[in-house]
RNA sequence: GGUGAGGUGGCAGAGCGGCUAUGCGUUCGCCUGCAAAGCGAAUCUAUAGGGGUUCGAAUCCCUUCCUCACCUCCA
C-alpha cells in the first residue's frame, strides 16, 4: 500500500514484506481527551485493522507522555501529585477509547518508565558533542545537525528570525531544544548532569528506537506535532544512531469546530467523553474517517446527523441479511449482487491501499449496503444472497471498527412472540392493540420492518442526540 | 513575514488530462391499516477569477484573489 510522507513529499510504498512497525504519538495525560486525540488514534487505528486483516503482522507502540509542565500545574492546582493526575487521565484514557473500539496498542510505554532509557540516550548525544550541558539544562545543539527542518520544510536561519522561540540566555543558539531540564522539586529523576526531567522530544525517540529499532515503518500523529516534536525527534534519534529513523511519517489533519480551530482558550473542545455520550461510536468513527486522514475535518451537528441516518442504513441492512427468509433466490439477483459484492470489496481494498483514503472506502462499503437494503426493499434479499453479502459486509465493519448492536436469544424470542402477538391483533383489524405492542417492542430499541409478506426486526443503537 | 495544504453542485466529499463518483439534503411517489425503516424518481450538470499549454483541463503551467494550518504547548 501506499502513504503520503511528510517527509519526501510524497506517496511512498509500506514495506509490508515482514512487519509494520508503527510509533504513534499519544496524548499527554493532563486532561481529558478530545475529538481531536479520537479522530488520530481512529485513523491510526483504522489503518493497523486494515494491515491485520491482510494478515501482516503489526507492531503498534503507542506513548503516553506523563511527565510534563501542564501535569505537574495540574497537579499543584488540585494539591495532589503529579502522577495521581497522570493515572486518573490514562484511565480514563482507556475507558473512552476501548468505547470507541480502538484496539489496545500493543503496547502503551510511559515516558515516566523509561527515563533511564533517555539518560543514555542523552549521554551518547553528549559524547557525540551533538548536546551540551548548560546551567538550565542539557540541551541539544542544532546546528550540529544540518538537516534540521527537514520535515517541516523550515530553514533555519529564518525561525530565529521569527524571534518566537524560547528565551533562554544559557543556550548556545536560540534553537536549541532541552533534552533534559534540571528541577528540584518532584517529579524529578538523577542524571549525570544533575537532578530533573526530561525534555518532551527525547522520550518519543527513547521509546520508539527501544521498542522499534531505527528504520521503523511508520511513524504517527496529528499534523501539530511536525514542528517542533517530530522534527527534533529526528535530530536527535538521527544523531545518535546515524541510521535513518522513520521510513513513513503520517500525519492526521485537525479536528476544527464549526470551521474554528478546537483550543482550550476558545472553549470549543469536544472531549471524548462528551461526543461519545452524544452521537456514540459508530458515527463518531464514520465522521473520523469520512474525510482523507491528512485534510482537517470540521466537526459540525449537522454533518453527525447525515452520519446517524447513514448508520440506520446499515443496520437494516445488516438484520435484513442475518433475518432473510430460506426462499429460492432469483439466479439474476445472484449473479448481480455477487458482481456488486466483488466489486465494491475490490473498491474498498483499493481505495485504502492509496493512501487510505477511508473516504472513498466508506463509499463502498455504502454502496453495497445500498444495494443490499434495494434487494431486501423489493423483497429479493434471501439467504443465499446473504451467504454472499454478509461476510463482505462483516469484514468492512471489522476494519472499519464499527459494531452492530445485536440482541441476545432470550430477547429475541421475546421479540419474536411480540411480532406475532401484533400480527395477530392486525389481521384482526385490532390496530391500536397492535400499535401498543409495537411500542413495546419500540421501547427495547427494536424497530419493526413490515415487509409485504413478513416482518421482519432491526436492533437499533440507541444515539445520544436523538434523546 | 515564512512554510505547507487547499478553494469542486444547497451541504459533505472523491476524481488529479478525455468517459463529469458517491453520499446527505430537498420535492414527489412506492410500500403500510397508519407509521417507521427501506426503496424509487425528480432536483442539482458543479469545478474561485484571469491568462496560457493541448484536438481536449476540475485535472498541467503562469497569475490574481481567498481559506485553513504550522512557525510557542498542542493529536
Amino acid at each position: 500500500m501506499k502513504i503520503f510522507d511528510t517527509l519526501s513529499v510524497a506517496e511512498k510504498e509500506l514495506d509490508t514484506s515482514d512487519r509494520v512497525r508503527i510509533y504513534l504519538c499519544g496524548v499527554t495525560v493532563y486532561d481529558d481527551s478530545h475529538i481531536g486525540h479520537a479522530r488520530t488514534i481512529i485513523v491510526f487505528d483504522t489503518l493497523r485493522r486494515f494491515l491485520e486483516f491482510q494478515g501482516i503482522k503489526v507492531k503498534f507502540i503507542q506513548n503516553f507522555t506523563d511527565v510534563d509542565d501542564k501535569i505537574i500545574n495540574r497537579a499543584v492546582l488540585e494539591n495532589v501529585s503529579a502522577d495521581a493526575i497522570s493515572s486518573r487521565y490514562i484511565a480514563n484514557y482507556f475507558v473512552e477509547f476501548d468505547h470507541l473500539n480502538v484496539k489496545r496498542a500493543g503496547m502503551y510505554p510511559k515516558a515516566t518508565e523509561h527515563v533511564d532509557d533517555m539518560i543514555g540516550l542523552i549521554k551518547t548525544l553528549i559524547e557525540k558533542k551533538f548536546a551540551y550541558v548548560s546551567s538550565n539544562g542539557v540541551y541539544f545543539s542544532v546546528s550540529k545537525f544540518p538537516e534540521y527542518g527537514k520535515l517541516s520544510k523550515k530553514k533555519t536561519d529564518e525561525l530565529v528570525s521569527g524571534a518566537r522561540v524560547e528565551v533562554d540566555e544559557t543556550k548556545k543558539d536560540p534553537l536549541d531544544f532541552a533534552l533534559w531540564k534540571f528541577a528540584n522539586e518532584e517529579p524529578k529523576w538523577q542524571s549525570p548532569w544533575g537532578s530533573g526531567r526530561p525534555g518532551w522530544h527525547i522520550e518519543c525517540s527513547a521509546m520508539s528506537l527501544k521498542y522499534l529499532g531505527a528504520d521503523f515503518e511508520i511513524h504517527g500523529g496529528g499534523r501539530d506535532l511536525i514542528f517542533p516534536h517530530h522534527e527534533n525527534e529526528i535530530a536527535q534519534s538521527v544523531s545518535y544512531s546515524d541510521k535513518n529513523f522513520a521510513k513513513i511519517w503520517m500525519h492526521v489533519g485537525m479536528v476544527t469546530i464549526n470551521g474554528e480551530k478546537m483550543s482550550k482558550s476558545l472553549g470549543n473542545t469536544k472531549s471524548v467523553d462528551f461526543v461519545l455520550k452524544k452521537w456514540g461510536a459508530n458515527i463518531i468513527r464514520l465522521f473520523c474517517l469520512s474525510g482523507h486522514y491528512s485534510k482537517p475535518i470540521d466537526y459540525a451537528e449537522d454533518m453527525l446527523k447525515e452520519t446517524i441516518t447513514k448508520w440506520r442504513q446499515v443496520e437494516n441492512c445488516y438484520y435484513e441479511l442475518i433475518l432473510s427468509g430460506n426462499e429460492q433466490a432469483n439466479p439474476e439477483d445472484m449473479k448481480e449482487i455477487e458482481r456488486i459484492a466483488n466489486e465494491t470489496k475490490k473498491e474498498f481494498f483499493d481505495a485504502l491501499n492509496s493512501d487510505f483514503n477511508t473516504s472513498l472506502a466508506t463509499g463502498a462499503f455504502f454502496r453495497l449496503v445500498k444495494a443490499t437494503n434495494q434487494l431486501a426493499a423489493s423483497e429479493r434479499l434471501v439467504s443465499s444472497i446473504t451467504g454472499i453479502v454478509l461476510p463482505i459486509l462483516e469484514q468492512m465493519l471489522d476494519i472499519l471498527g464499527l459494531k452492530i448492536s445485536r440482541v441476545a436469544e432470550e430477547e429475541k424470542k421475546k421479540i419474536n412472540d411480540l411480532i406475532d402477538k401484533r400480527n395477530m391483533f392486525r389481521n384482526q383489524k385490532k390496530f391500536q392493540d397492535a400499535d401498543a405492542i409495537r411500542k413495546e417492542i419500540s421501547d427495547m430499541g427494536i424497530v419493526l420492518i413490515d415487509h409485504k409478506k413478513k416482518v421482519l426486526w432491526m436492533k437499533q443503537e440507541k444515539i445520544g442526540v436523538e434523546g
